[in-house]
DNA sequence: TGTTAAACGAGACGGTACGTCTAGTCTTGCG
DNA sequence: CGCAAGACTAGACGTACCGTCTCGTTTAACA
């Protein structure tokens, strides 16, 4: 990620909301993170990256963390697609391996999130919000699959995806090894051990 | 946790360091991560409560990450047995059980001290190497159980770690779910299947 | 003064300006000031009381100091007549006792205007012009006095005026105390020794 | 007044307060408050220039009203003297003459003090018992000359002496004419007239 | 009768200051 | 020397106000 230009060239809206400085607030929290000081991003330097007013971020967001989540959602937008071929084994390794994929790409947001939500009630929840969103998508996909009886009839479906997600963040915040397209496969088999039957 | 009294009557020892200080500092630390507004403790409110000069602290610890994570193992110490009785199964279970049952205690310090090791890279690094000795724990135990045959040969010992450790962090950091005996029991389950042979 | 209505009700006036919003505003101004937290009245706090935009507070008014001095010259418009009865002892009570009735009434505006003046050139200068237009009323009388002889020949007039209204404007500005007709009475006296001869 | 250096080379006095910063910040205020955009200084800007931490004037003065309250007085110091020869026309005279010289040197300081006052009421509150202080000086002086009967019996003191401060503060914060050794002359003969009998 | 020009309300925006807070460094003086 | 006390710098926090701007609505004046 370049180190992104000063902003500037951005005409009033007046009472209007103007979108630019949405775009050029979530963008620079999301660089700076990125950037070589990442850990502890101040509200100062994002305003001062995006040309902006601290007032005017206080006015849009509650907090550092709503900032820091906001742009984490925007970035990890890229639709992660839920498959549904009918088979639980590729189903799920495909899932997991555009999750991963796209959490490696804000790995820095997702830490400098964590961190935040670690000091401040409010970003927490919000946090949980997203997160259990996310869950409720991979809990479909394993429904499916148990109803098909590719899932052991007596698996513990949160208990599955807490250690599906548990090593995904266990990764990320902790050892900071990489989440592979490889730990997709390996992962998913261990889940949904391919020779299990129709 | 009872409130801790302000200390009190600690006689100086001279130019020798004063083991009472140091157990002041870890233990106010400890007691105020897990008081009413735990999350973000000051290096300020340490030295208060524990009646220690700033100044102490810093001269034994190079940070206030170093404190926690101290505080932490300290409390922590409390001996995980790691048992050996011959079958992984059982054995997993015992040693998921005590950890869980030991880390649910420091609950607050671990996290308050991942609060700052994500900002502080050396609390991190320190932080990694603690986890980094627990691990090879568990690493020990499961490579006993591979050896017997109790586990698939071709199971990936690292994946399986960070499974576990994973489901651990995740319920302590993020969803904040208890870490119960019971999870201990299921979790040792899927991983080793309790019918796997001989 | 009673807390002044939310103002309501103004029907636009198309293209002509209008009138409703200079006395709502001018109205406010005073009022605010005169309120319990009185000291440093905001634009925006008279903005919303007046139940106008900002912007059209500053496409009448240069600044926050222009506006007061307006609202100030208006509310002390109560004509301070200037008497001339032949006796400048008795005129020049008159005029000061009424020239002190009518600050008092606007005393609130004076310090907010001097607060004003202190900070914004502008805002100063005006209320010098002001000041100066007053201060031609006071020497009118004092030198149609001194022509009928009733000062002595060598008085220095301006210094008189100095004395004059700098002890309005410390009592008013500094040490707070009233400004009454007993003390036009003693002033007046001091200026003007009753006994000076035709 | 030169531009004053840039602060430096202060050593720490540990836990005892740092006189050096004490002067510097009051240095800093009184210059930056006679410099080109003297009318309101900011806290930062004083912290700034004096190379002293925003928190460490926090630490000392309640506001920045105090601030200049004390960089005034410290500066006003420089010992008007109280004369007493016997004769009130020599004696008031001197002490005006010295007074003005005096206050004329503060003359930036005393109108942002002002200015502060005008929204500060603690500020108001210190700036007056200052000028308390230093009218029961001007008080004994007078005293003692209509107790000599070199004023008339009926005089009233402290209208006078708010004809005489008034004109002071007035030609300051106002008019902001020059109070000259002149004005001193002039203004202590019309308060005692010098032929006033013994 | 339409068209245009200005007044107006709402309120976003950048800039700047406020006063508070924390981390970490430093010095004094006691024991 | 170990330690308590606590002053000090650096800099973030969140709030407030100023004066500028643009939008969309409303009416009066002009075509």
């Amino acid at each position: 990620m370049s180190p992104r230009e000063p902003v500037e060239a951005r005409p009033h809206t007046g009472r209007r909301r103007n979108p630019a400085v949405r775009r050029a607030v979530l963008d620079c929290a999301a660089d700076l993170l990125a950037g070589p000081d990442g850990m502890a991003v101040s509200i100062d330097a994002i305003a001062r990256a995006a040309g902006v007013s601290k007032h005017t971020i206080y006015r849009w967001w509650p907090s550092k963390g709503a900032v820091l989540l906001e742009a984490m959602i925007e970035r990890a937008q890229q639709e992660v697609t839920i498959p549904d071929t009918g088979a639980l084994a590729t189903d799920l390794e495909a899932f997991l391996a555009d999750t991963f994929r796209a959490v490696e790409q804000v790995a820095h947001l997702l830490r400098g999130l964590m961190a935040e939500a670690l000091r401040d009630t409010a970003a927490a929840e919000g946090m949980r919000e997203f997160i259990a969103a996310r869950r409720d998508e991979l809990r479909g996909l394993l429904v499916r699959g148990l109803a098909r009886g590719e899932l052991p009839a007596e698996t513990d479906l949160e208990l599955t995806m807490d250690q599906i997600y548990g090593l995904m963040w266990y990764r990320l915040l902790i050892v900071r090894s990489p989440l592979t397209t490889e730990t997709a496969v390996h992962l998913s088999r261990t889940v949904a051990r391919p020779g299990t039957p129709p």
